[in-house]
DNA sequence: AACAATTGCAACCGCAACATA
DNA sequence: ATATGTTGCGGTTGCAATTGT
């Protein structure tokens, strides 16, 4: 029989809890250069800590761990999150962590609860459904595959830092020298080489993970090939200009958003905008 | 200026999976 | 095979900081 919480039996009474101190900080830090990661159970005997082993295990991992990225999210970072949650489900979070290098299951969590989450999704919705954002301009995009330089790739499986100006994106042709910039062509689009970049893509994150069926709906925008579970999502399907063969956007999204796996640069504009997006809270309270 | 409401994030808790005796 | 110990994960909470009234 499965032993329920088995942590009971190690609860300590008058163990700290709340907000760590500097010393303590100073205190694990040592611990672990000392005596390495891991056996949390350990720990806070060894480290002279008045804390449970969870909360020293926790305190590491999320806060005191070297590399870890602080800061706010950029926008390939919120674009990953999007695509893997809508691949992996809502509760993947150490997976989705897994491939943002930096960055903790908890701050991608938190992230998403915060940025990202169905609340703040509706809630934009609502304002981009509203009279105030009437005016859409409708044009045609060529779709562009999304592709990430072999550079990108090694620095999000070796976990290293993104050097300053560095190229992350294969453009042809491009001359952007900032990731913003590699990230606003990614966004628009300026190669053509089709959906097999796309499963690259993919492939290079969750090679381990997905079947080639699977990474190649997702290169082509369907997600209709992920587990069962997540057979709720189904992407709309944008209407397709009968002479080009192109798809068709709205400048801005009118559609159910909440549900679309694309990313929308005038969206991340939106989000990154304080004035913008507290003006439009304002507009929308109550809803 | 004072209080209320909201937000963002660090930390906690319960539980399940895994490891070991 | 089973009981016990340990680790890791996701959901949730608590609270300080910020914003609104």
């Amino acid at each position: 029989m499965r032993r329920m919480a088995a942590d009971h039996g190690h609860r300590l009474y008058g163990v700290r809890k709340g907000a760590w101190s500097e010393e303590e900080d100073a205190l694990l830090r040592e611990c672990i250069g000392k005596y390495g990661e891991g056996k949390w159970h350990q720990v806070p005997l060894k480290a002279g800590l008045n804390r449970c082993r969870k909360s020293c295990r926790l305190r590491w991992l999320n806060y005191l761990k070297p590399n870890i990225k602080r800061g706010e999210f950029s926008m390939d970072e919120a674009d990953l999150i999007i695509r893997l949650h809508k691949l992996l489900g809502n509760s993947r979070w150490s997976l989705i962590a897994g491939r943002l290098p930096g960055r903790t299951a908890n701050d991608v969590k938190n992230y998403w609860n915060t940025h990202l989450g169905k609340k703040t999704m509706l809630r934009l919705q609502a304002l981009m459904n509203s009279a105030a954002a009437a005016d859409y301009q409708t044009k045609v995009i060529k779709p562009r595959p999304r592709t990430f330089s072999k550079t990108l790739v090694q620095c999000m499986r070796s976990g290293q830092q993104q050097q300053q100006g560095q190229h992350f994106c294969t453009n042809n042709g491009s001359k952007s020298s900032t990731i913003k910039d590699d990230a606003v062509d990614l966004i628009s689009g300026k190669d053509d080489d089709g959906v097999d970049k796309q499963i690259q893509w993919w492939k290079s994150l969750l090679d381990d993970q997905l079947s080639d069926q699977e990474l190649a709906a997702l290169a082509s925008g369907s997600c209709g090939l992920v587990e069962e579970e997540q057979a709720g999502y189904e992407l709309p399907q944008p209407p397709v200009d009968d002479r080009s063969g192109y798809k068709i956007y709205e400048e801005r999204p009118k559609t159910d958003f909440t549900n679309e796996l694309s990313f929308d640069i005038e969206l991340w504009d939106f989000f990154t905008d304080d004035d913008q997006w507290q003006t439009s809270s304002g507009l929308i309270q109550g809803l």
